[in-house]
DNA sequence: AAGACGAAAGTGGTTGA
DNA sequence: TCAACAACTTTCGTCTT
């Protein structure tokens, strides 16, 4: 599958890390990336693409995938007049009514179909709420469709597989998000997003991209307000960091937090454990043991700030 | 007082028999 | 299905700035 993520930016402005003016967008992680260095720029770009909510410029609009008969049913209006704005005869309303309770019955009619407008209603209230671009809400629906078509979707909650068909966009589109963070956004237990995941991996055999730490970089970096020199130079560290051998299996999260803090030190600007801890989601534990031996890999001249020979604990 | 350090115990996920 | 294991978290006492 081929994804095209990138596009030219307007133009304006430049990189306040290497000055290059190539800034792109990256529409896909809604990212403003500097094409040089990789730095981003400006996170959760506001996606300026087509909107297709406007159905009133005569050109007709595209069918969209994440509406359950993909947006090509006739409406029979409520009203009680005709196209002509006639009134209609008595006789008719009734008629109407029929029509429309069978219009109903057939719009929902194969097994599942009620489920399935419930769910992509669902997705999109979820995709809104994380505010991830429309590419995104389209692949979660491509996803949740398959799924369903499948029969994965029995015995599971709709707003369990709606998160995972999320998680799992945003997965194929290289722009990952924690399952922390999605159950965090879409207020639904990470337990039942983590089954349904497991459940649609499984039946659709889906081979994801293993996230990159540098993936998770931008959106971090801008709930910290990080300096840009700083979010520049822990990219830097985790691209060397990622090359070691030591670092694979580990979570990417706490790369990018050791990452940062290292960055923080390096650069005289230093942010807290705690608050970078927070940030990321993951432990204050977690980044000091993951800084120490980042920077113990990468041979990088810091050290802890004291080396401590703890006395063995009384007994209470 | 805030931030950092490190030990120890606990948790939830993965893997392999 | 279950045990072993690695990664990570929580908690807590101690130390440094």
């Amino acid at each position: 599958m081929e994804v095209v993520t990138v596009e030219e930016s307007s133009g304006e402005g430049s990189c306040p890390e290497c000055g290059s003016s190539h800034l792109v967008m990256d529409y896909v992680r809604a990212e403003e990336v500097c094409e040089v260095c990789g730095l981003v720029v400006r996170d959760r770009y506001i996606d300026k693409g087509p909107e297709w909510t406007n159905r009133g410029d005569g050109r007709g609009s595209p069918t969209s995938i994440s509406t359950h008969d993909k947006g090509l049913t006739t409406e029979i209006s409520p009203g009680t007049r005709d196209s002509k704005g006639n009134r209609l005869q008595a006789n008719d309303g009734g008629r109407l009514r029929r029509l429309r309770r069978l219009q109903k019955q057939m719009k929902y009619s194969r097994a599942g179909e009620r489920s399935l407008a419930e769910a992509l209603i669902e997705l999109d209230r979820m995709a809104s709420m994380m505010e991830i671009p429309e590419e995104f809400r389209r692949e979660a629906a491509m996803v949740y469709r398959k799924a369903a078509s499948r029969g994965l979707v029995r015995g599971r909650t709709i707003k369990g597989m709606a998160g995972a068909s999320i998680y799992i966009a945003c997965r194929i589109m290289m722009a990952p998000r924690t399952l922390d963070e999605i159950s965090q956004f879409l207020h639904v237990d990470k337990r039942e997003i983590t089954l349904s995941f497991k459940v649609i991996a499984r039946g659709l055999k889906l081979g994801l991209p293993t996230p990159s730490a540098e993936d998770y970089l931008g959106r971090v970096a801008s709930r910290l307000s990080l300096a840009m020199d700083v979010q520049a130079e822990a990219l830097r560290l985790i691209r060397k960091a990622e090359k070691s051998e030591r670092f694979h299996s580990k979570s990417p999260m706490g790369t990018v937090a050791a990452c940062i803090y290292l960055a923080s030190l390096k650069l005289g600007q230093k942010v807290s454990q705690g608050k970078i801890g927070e940030a990321c989601g993951v432990s204050e534990v977690t980044i000091r043991v993951r800084y120490l031996s980042i920077s113990d890999a990468l041979g990088l001249d810091i050290t802890p700030r004291r080396t401590r020979v703890r006395a063995v604990a009384t007994a209470a």
